[in-house]
DNA sequence: CGGGAAATTGATGACTTTCAAGGTGTGTGG
DNA sequence: CCACACACCTTGAAAGTCATCAATTTCCCG
């Protein structure tokens, strides 16, 4: 049920043989585009599971596209406060948090072995200088990390600890079945110290919430494998309480 | 003690002329750069109080700036809940939500008589192959906008209430003496309902929190001017609860 | 196979929301 | 220009949600 995409010890391929070619950068790129793009990035980075791709403050290196695997990315402050910030699964980019100052704002550690792309820093404005669609394409790419993280502040902003999970859930069920798997099955890369701190909650306070899903028949969860039971009560849940307010 | 930095009835001014030319889209470009740019922006745009810039799922217009007012993006789910994200004041940006689908995915609303420069839509990716020095400022500008709303999932995710408002009046204080004013006493131009609602607590607990810092002789607040009277109690604030977690 | 990390479960208490009421300021229309 | 209505803000009491502390179980890695 994992998504075996590419494989950690595979050969390099080419984006026109990668699977992934329909949601990552290559996508909307004529075929000289494609060809130009290939030229100058890096298809060989390999992060092993809990090792860093980049780390906050460390000056930026390039864009990343993950070939499968996942990362997690994450920003901390001075007092050891954590919040962790997205999952990056295979198609997503990261690295757009350094356009700020150019150096990482945030850390981005493997969950598993990680096979990512990288477009070098070096070539980054000359590519989008000449490649139209690439510009269309990180745009879009830019767009999508500033549309999740304005869900995400939502979630945080205003919802019960259930809701958010059951928002999470649906979320990832929906983004597993676009790529063509399972939306009622699937395994969840990530720890419950990971998941709970992205969701906002105490650990404790994310297995109590998997447990009473559990006890309801809505979901299944065997460690980190989820299977969705129920997606009409999973969809009512994530617009229950709904402590709305009425504002001018 | 407001930012008084263009007035709503002036008349259109030259970047060249405009205060916030070091601050804005121009900050990093050449004399040429900015003399093409101006040829291709709509620096005339006044929106009234209360009215919106764009509404969500309007499609895309153009990328604005804020040249004078102050301008709150929110998001709303089909629920009703609504997450305020960002308040926008003079040289800061705002529309880059759109670049995920060409439709914008938040509201954005004037919360004074704001004037704007825009570039339209059609000319902006003209400009961003023919532009090197735009190129950059933009992406910085994307990379500020991803910046705050990493910071403002930190604080909603990892921080008690009071340690939310202290962090924000430290944000808008610091925002304030970048740009040469007092950073101890300014106006906060949103209600209480738009920033407990930005903060992810209840209009009540604000309202509470205020008091108590006014007790506490932290700060003192009359209506919508705020005067920082001890800025290290209030920076001790900001780092308190520190509920952090230990993570591996 | 053993040590330790990860996950679950229970009890308790703190923080924050909700509900309710009262006060204050602002804007509009007469 | 004043008055009134309404929106905004504040404060109090009670209830609820969620975090913390603690103990136990399960699972993973060496």
């Amino acid at each position: 049920m994992h998504l075996p995409i590419t494989n950690f010890n595979q050969n390099t391929i080419s984006c026109d043989a990668c699977s992934l070619s329909n949601i990552c950068l290559p996508h909307g790129l004529s075929a000289s585009e494609v060809e130009e793009l290939e030229t100058s990035i890096d298809k060989t980075i390999k992060i092993k599971k809990k090792d860093a791709v980049f780390r906050s403050n460390q000056k930026m290196n390039g864009i990343y596209a993950v070939k499968s695997g996942a990362i997690k990315t994450s920003i901390a402050n001075e007092d050891g406060q954590e919040q962790v910030l997205e999952f990056h699964f295979p198609g997503d980019m990261l690295g757009f948090d350094a356009f700020s100052n150019g150096s990482h704002s945030c850390d981005a550690i493997a969950l598993e072995d990680t096979l990512l792309c990288k477009i070098p820093v070096e070539v980054f404005d000359g590519l989008c200088e000449r490649l139209p669609g690439l510009r269309r394409e990180l745009r879009h790419q830019v767009g999508k990390e500033i549309a999740h993280n304005q869900h995400l502040l939502l979630s945080l902003g205003q919802q019960q600890t259930d809701e958010r999970l059951a928002n999470f859930l649906l979320l990832v069920s929906s983004h597993y079945q676009s790529r063509g798997f399972s939306n009622k099955e699937f395994v969840l890369p990530m720890s419950r110290q990971d998941l709970s701190n992205y969701l906002g909650m105490a650990v404790e306070t994310l297995s109590r919430i998997i447990s009473r899903m559990t006890d309801d028949n809505i979901i299944k969860v065997e460690r980190r494998v989820v299977i969705i039971s129920d997606m009409d009560k999973l969809k009512s849940l994530a617009h229950s309480s709904c402590r709305a307010k009425s504002s001018a």
